[in-house]
DNA sequence: AGAAAAAATTAAGCTATCTTAAGAAAACTA
DNA sequence: TAGTTTTCTTAAGATAGCTTAATTTTTTCT
């Protein structure tokens, strides 16, 4: 239960109050493979922060393609940002890949703890400045790599990932066809 | 002078102590259209936010292929975030698209505000919280876009850019040649 | 204003990636 | 363990977007 406040000590002083207040704010939720932590249309309530299993979160386009825009697994966070920040209905979806176990907050007590943890806010703070420059990086590799360095990058990068999830699904990411990804493989 | 505290105030509130202690930490640069505001390879000193003008930030591939990842203009921020925070070298470069005017601060400066004022702290951090937003619906409309959606995207977003500046350079930020944009517009 | 440089257009041929479809392999499920 | 569903592979034909190169238009510089 306190998997996440060990992470954030990784990096920052907690007195044992405030790991107490922060703990507070987080309730352990768990979702069968398949399962979905969130439903694109509806209103993000929460921010989730993985503590064991792994999802995706993808965008369904207009065609009814799946796009997948990352992966979380342990120690990462997800959630639709902007539809949690701005109680906007959720163009994502976040959907269990494994079975999986999250520790979600709701919006009232991000807000909250925010104001009231100087720990906590430094914490997402930095969490949004890394999620900034990865998301940079990630664009350019879109404009300036091709596909089977995308790929190449991919394996080397995430080699976890790369056995854990599904080819189909690593192919989204990599905003290519399965097909085209099995092509790449066998060169 | 004060562009930047007047954004600043349009959200948050700000004592006559609190906007000297912000301002004091920027200086004013200028730079004549071409002029480079940070040259790859080097470790990027400032974040600079604009006050007048526009600049590109790119980044040259393998092939010596430039990629414009963002354009800035007036109220904007610009930098290399990750040269920035981890003192590493650049590898972006920020070059003035017409004479610009910036506000720099400093990394010292940076952290000692970041720490000082607690306003200063909640604007980055909701900056950042956007950037990641942004950052991310562009992600998902580069793989599910194709160029003339992303065109079309482009130009009801952003109709001021699109006047402002060259369709190459709107070509490299779409992710498509100079040749195909042109090809696009005739249709 | 005129010369020089840069940007935009046009078009032909090319390549990376997609689509469709069908079969093989692997992963669930009863 | 067999049957069903999902994923992976392979291959042929199609297309979006690229390359090159020549021409025109616009911008910049003197």
């Amino acid at each position: 239960m306190n998997k996440l406040t060990r992470h954030i000590k990784k990096k920052y002083n907690l007195t044992s109050e405030e790991e107490a207040e922060i703990n507070a704010c987080f309730a352990l939720k768990t979702f069968n493979k398949k399962a979905f932590l969130l439903q694109n249309g509806i209103t993000s309530q929460y921010e989730f922060f993985v503590i064991n299993g792994c999802v995706r979160t993808f965008i369904t386009d207009l065609n009814g393609v799946e796009h997948n825009i990352m992966f979380s697994i342990e120690n990462w966070w997800c959630g639709d940002l902007q539809s949690f920040i701005n109680r906007t209905d959720s163009s994502y979806a976040i959907q269990a890949l494994e079975n999986t176990e999250v520790l979600a907050i709701n919006r009232t007590d991000w807000e909250e703890l925010s104001n009231k943890s100087e720990v906590f806010s430094n914490y997402t703070r930095e969490l949004f400045q890394s999620a900034v420059i990865a998301q940079q990086n990630r664009l350019v590799q879109n404009l300036s790599f091709t596909a089977i360095e995308r790929y190449h990058y991919f394996i080397t990068k995430f080699p976890s990932l790369s056995q854990r999830v599904s080819q189909k699904h690593i192919a989204s990411f990599l905003g290519i066809t399965p097909e085209f990804l099995s092509f790449i493989k066998n060169k």
